[in-house]
DNA sequence: AATATAAAAATTGTCGACAATCTTAGCCTT
DNA sequence: AAGGCTAAGATTGTCGACAATTTTTATATT
């Protein structure tokens, strides 16, 4: 499974120009192809996607929500500039929204998509193993993790905010600080224990436990990055 | 204060006529005046704001990023339809939210900060001694606070996603529901305390009775709002 | 040479017109 | 009379042109 397009919400084809731009710029963006904190130029985007500028426009309007651009009035718009301290707040976020998920998820998760969750782990198990898979795993892996376990919560909001909207930063921060999760063997552990407690329908412990993960990621990542910023 | 200017973000006067209109319907659509599920002209909307339609539409966008509005492609944008069954889910994302701004709060929030809220917290005392200022408690007064805490946190992410998104669906449902919080002393003993918790520093505690507090407001409304929905 | 000023160029913001799609109304068939 | 087809109307989507603002460049002054 491509474990992209899942993330570029509802239709894929999009329907309108503006909407189907709007998520090619996405991915350019999220990748790097267009570098954070470039300057968007307007014609220029204009005629490398083969539009007028009044659905770019539109397109740049939605980004902006998406907080993967910022616009100043008269001046233009840049896509953002990434830093350690963002990255930080992200996790923390994700601490929060992502444990409430993770309790909801015990209540709602069906049988067979826990054992659905338990074969992926497996799978994720596997790609450890090998050498090249490690790759695999810190690239889109882990976060299919944790997007399944969002879309289990059977709470809308929680899934917009995260799925639709936060996991485009998620996704740019790893592409481009190539993180690289560096604790696989760990993280895969702790995804077992909280597929454990959501198994066992305990959903007090599976958000402690969720939470407790991605604290642990982020300060993994906090002792990392040291340096200034960037 | 008008306790509405300060939820519109940044510069108040929005420099470009798509900034302005956007925030204008935003105040419609929070405030009723624009119905919720009502379907969106174009043209109608730009000749009531004096604009044409491409500043329109671009404010159409930023408003579908905020969920206030919904748009299929060749049909149109409509208000989005409020139920009970989303104002719950909202208040678990307020809780996962809030409980984690008030933990950061805690850490966080200057002694200055602290007395004025505490400054705050009286005023509304009083005002629920008066028989109208329950009213007056009830519509923004409540929001205050937790926008305050919002904005200690010193976590820009958080405060993006509560204040400058979350908050205009919170407002909508306010106005058009009239909640109404129905325990206003009940509340207004609940902020104390989580003040008096991140006044000792004490964030594990200053986190779970903002959850509490949030908690026993979405019980309450669930209790309220029983009927099958709307 | 450095700074300030002013004109020129480029970019963003706005508008009206045209094209594509959907909706509605009327007509025909059964 | 009910249902479906067709054409007219209305609405959304897209484009190119013009206006307003900013940035760049060239010139002049100290």
């Amino acid at each position: 499974m491509s474990s992209e397009a899942i993330y570029l919400n509802s239709e894929s084809d999009g329907r309108t120009l503006a909407d189907r731009v709007c998520l090619q710029i996405i991915t350019a963006i999220v990748k790097g192809e267009i570098p954070s904190g470039q300057k968007i130029s307007e014609p220029e985007l204009a005629k490398t996607y083969g539009v007028s500028r009044g659905p770019l426009r539109e397109a740049i309007r939605r980004l902006e929500g998406l907080r993967l651009i910022e616009r100043k009035p008269h001046i233009g718009a840049r896509v953002v500039n990434l830093s350690v301290k963002e990255l930080l707040e992200i996790y923390r976020v994700r601490e929060a929204l992502e444990g409430m998920a993770c309790w909801l998820a015990a209540e709602h998760m069906s049988e067979e998509e826990i054992h659905s969750l338990r074969t992926l782990l497996d799978q994720h198990e596997a790609g450890i193993a090998e050498l090249e898979g490690q790759a695999y795993f810190q690239k889109e892996g882990d976060l299919d993790f944790h997007y399944r376990i969002v879309m289990s919560s059977g709470n809308a909001k929680l899934q917009e905010l995260l799925a639709a909207d936060l996991y485009h930063l998620v996704r740019m921060y790893r592409y481009q600080f190539s993180l690289s999760s560096s604790r696989p063997v760990k993280a895969l552990r702790e995804h077992h224990q909280i597929l454990d407690a959501i198994e066992a329908r305990d959903a007090e412990l599976a958000e402690i436990l969720m939470r407790r993960h991605i604290s642990a990621s982020r300060r993994n990542i906090e002792e990392k990055l040291k340096q200034p910023n960037t």
